[in-house]
Order: structure tokens, then C-alpha cells, then sequence
DNA sequence: TCCAGTGTATTACGTGTTATGATACACTCA
DNA sequence: TGAGTGTATCATAACACGTAATACACTGGA
């Protein structure tokens, strides 16, 4: 596992997945998470690409793909920003929530668990945790 | 999405995923849910192929990755068999959730989601019923 | 013993995705 | 004007996936 910094961003880059899709990823949830402000500039496109020793073409694909889902904004000559919009975020946060929750309930059932089967497998996971 | 059946075997297969892994995940969802009956001889690979319009190769590379996991006995000559170990059956299932579960718990993390957050989307899933 | 039906292996080919590397263009701002 | 942006295009390579064809090894029943 390779783990490479810039900036205040943190990015674990491996081979079980497109790097593109790891940038997108990691991203993304730095951004869900408030690890970047709302309206803020992200690092350009080469700039990312030289830190984390990658072409500048598979950033782009990245950062297409962030702007496509509303998450980011690109201003030509400027930069890539995050969204200034609360509600976009919150919005795309919600909605992948949605579509990670309904692909693992998919693929519980198909294993023939049942939502109270899958329930009292996420209690034991709480453990010795809060309660 | 293309639907076809062979015995009492159904599949549905389209081209969001590789075909070998759907027949490997739709074959074990079946038996790790008794669809399929311990012991029991399974379609052979050019019976299958023919009936998914598939080519043997592509039966094959499923058929191996389920005895890797255990799940089935292959007999050269004879043909391939589901393992007729209810043990071995309910290992390949546990170890199956757990590997979702954990993927699950992992990508909800990344959105900042708690435990008491994806109990309660949970919850809300059991109440709003769309299955 | 033969033979049809099994699993298995190999080779060649085509396609799509991913990533690289290089180059060029368009835009913005100091 | 020039440096720094996003963007587009081309060629190339590697890999996964699927197809197609062929061949081999084994088993059980006729």
C-alpha cells in the first residue's frame, strides 16, 4: 500500500482497483467527511498527478467524474473547486449512502439472510462498543 | 437482462459484471439457500455453456473458483458436484457475510457514517418496506 | 473393449478498460 | 505576455474477459 500527502489531503494509492477510482473515492470522502472546506480550490490537475506519481490523464478522469456527480466545480484557466453548496454535499452523501446500503442488503439476501439476521450481525460487530 | 433456466437452476445474466463471476455468485446464492441439495450433481460445463450460450471456458473459470471456495467436488469423468458437507456449506456462508459486511461497514465509515447511523438507516429500511 | 460424456489444458484472436507519455489548445489572472 | 489552469487528442502498452477451436485424460455403461 502506497500512501502519499499533499497538502492537508492523505491518498493510499494500490493496484486491487482503478486509480482513478481510489482518487474519487478518497476524495470524495474528505469532502463528505468536512476534511475540505466547502468552495475550496483542490490541488490542479498536474500538481495532484505529479504528487502521487501518476499521469495527469488519470486525474482528470477523477476529477470528471466528481464534477459529473455535482461534488466538485471547474473553472477553466482557475482550478477545480469543491462545491460551496451544503445541500449538494448532503445530497450526494445521502444518495451513495443509499446505493452502498441497498448493494449490501442485495447481496445479504441473496445469501438468504434476513434484515433481523442482518441486524443482530451488526449488533455483535458493536461489540465492546458504545450501547 | 437475460433470464435463462436450466433444470431447476435460473440465471440472469447481463453485462454490468463479469460472466463467470454472476454464474459463481448465483450458483453459491443457491446453494447456500438449499436451492440446490447437498451431494448434487451440478449442470456439466458444456451443458451449461450451451444452455447460457456461453462458452466452456467461461463455465470453467466459475466451476474452479467454486471448488477453490470449497463449495463443490469435481470428479473428472463424473462431473461436478456441490460438497455434500453442510459444515463446509455454512463456513462459505459466514465467511461470505463477513466479507460484506466489513466492506459494507467500511465504505459507510468513509461517509462518516457511525455505527448508531447505519442501525438507524437500517431501521428505516425495515419500516419503509420496499424490500 | 469401446465410446459417449465428463473435466481440463492450450492456443489464437478480438474487445474494452486502464494507464502512460507526449503534445497541443483554450482560458484566466497577475 | 507568461505562468498556471482545464481540456483534448493520439499512440502505445498491459491486462481482463470472452470466444472459438482443438486436444487430452478420465469414468462409467453398453
Amino acid at each position: 500500500m502506497d500512501e502519499r500527502q499533499i497538502g492537508s489531503l492523505r491518498f493510499q494509492l494500490d493496484l486491487s482497483q482503478p486509480i482513478y477510482e481510489q482518487i474519487l473515492q478518497q476524495m470524495s470522502s474528505a469532502v463528505v467527511r468536512g476534511e475540505i472546506a466547502l468552495g475550496e480550490k483542490i490541488p490542479s490537475v498536474r500538481e495532484l498527478a505529479q504528487a502521487l506519481k501518476v499521469t495527469p490523464n488519470t486525474v482528470m478522469h477523477a476529477y470528471q467524474e466528481m464534477e459529473r456527480s455535482g461534488l466538485t466545480e471547474t473553472r477553466r484557466g482557475q482550478g477545480t473547486f469543491i462545491t460551496s453548496s451544503r445541500e449538494r454535499v448532503e445530497q450526494f452523501r445521502s444518495e451513495l449512502a443509499d446505493e452502498v446500503i441497498d448493494a449490501f442488503l442485495q447481496r445479504m439476501m441473496a445469501l438468504g439472510y434476513s434484515l433481523a439476521d442482518i441486524r443482530k450481525l451488526l449488533e455483535r460487530r458493536q461489540g465492546g462498543g458504545s450501547r
